[in-house]
DNA sequence: GATTATTTATGACTAAAAGTCATTGACTTT
DNA sequence: AAAGTCAATGACTTTTAGTCATAAATAATC
């Protein structure tokens, strides 16, 4: 990589971190494309080098870390489904937590909204989630650990609603419960009863 | 009612209107302020009379319906809880179709985000629906539905982000899919499964 | 019924912030 | 070393939210 590319790639990294640490402290509204900038230390102009319009920097950041998530899960193959699932939805919880409330207000703006999204990065699109989520399930069936007639395109939309459920109730409660604590009694009381007819 | 009271609740019944006609067709930051005016046919600062800021006006349309819900229950002696609940998934995914896609997802903004909300109605606070659905668990507790040590709070935490899972989803899928076939299929399997191990 | 007070409506104006673009200078390529 | 490319800049344009002095209509008071 020439100097260049390394001070571009840096230039945007530096956007980025400076709109999270901001956002730690205020909701993206509050904050302004040339606030962003001066904590960046560049210049106004700079940020649409980088990004086409203000919104656009949070669906960059977005979704990688929940890219992890997939690969993590599907290397675990000797794990049985509802610990997958468990697992999935404590380490959502844990990427939507770290980053605090006022990001994830943006990522449930961005998922209800899908329009709305300009983002070339594949991995920062909710079918993702969506996908990883119904291979996880399809899996299952293969295994025989769920019914062969499982209805897994119904199954994998219920489970997500209960992600996105969880983490509107999160924002709600303006990040005031404890997410992690949340999604271990979720899964116990959901995802058992959800799964419950379908399992073998 | 004097003419004065008349002449206003009638500008501020045109703006609502003008704003909900706009919104079927765009989304809510794709209109401005001077458009829902002239759609309504009053002046640009005749809008601030009676709304602060430019989204008090959804909030202000906001959830009269969800109200009628409230009543509608309250009502329903002789009905089982599954039933009222039914009943409420049904009707809340009715009012949530009626104005379309985009006000539901203004619906989800105002839900996610509470500090941002300035509405001096009761009736516009997402709390409502909280204490509402508790007080229908309380009910059937009382009335010996559900055991003594259901964890009433918990779920109706749970039902909640059933509801508002249901509504992202919803707004995800850009309103294609049939949210009142949607509610019911929802229904039939999250419920059921959710209050089993506390029916009695 | 004339005068004063109150309320609604107006639209030009202000303020703030998003987004643009010609220019500069540092690095790359030939 | 000359030509070409690309990141960075910040003054500028544009858009739109929100304000406010003014006017006109209605209500209250005498």
């Amino acid at each position: 990589m020439n100097k260049r590319k390394q001070s571009a790639q840096n230039t945007r990294k530096k956007l980025i971190q400076a709109a999270l640490k901001l956002l730690k402290e205020k909701e993206f509204n509050a904050i302004n494309v040339e606030e962003i900038t001066k904590e960046a230390g560049v210049a106004k102009g700079t940020f649409y080098i980088y990004f086409k319009r203000k919104e656009d920097i949070i669906s960059e950041y977005s979704r990688y870390p929940f890219k992890e998530i997939a690969d993590e899960l599907k290397n675990m193959k000797e794990v049985n489904l509802i610990e997958k699932l468990n697992r999935y939805f404590y380490r959502f919880m844990e990427c939507v937590e770290t980053p605090g409330v006022n990001i994830c207000r943006e990522w449930i703006k961005s998922v209800i909204d899908p329009n709305n999204v300009q983002n070339s990065q594949d991995s920062g699109k909710w079918e993702y989630d969506f996908e990883m989520l119904k291979e996880i399930l399809e899996n299952a069936v293969q295994n025989n650990e769920l019914k062969k007639d499982t209805p897994v395109e119904l199954l994998t939309h219920l489970i997500i609603s209960q992600l996105y459920g969880m983490m509107t109730c999160w924002c709600m409660s303006n990040g005031k419960f404890e997410p992690l604590d949340w999604s271990n009694k979720f899964c116990e009381i959901q995802l058992n009863s959800i799964l419950k007819e379908f399992l073998i």
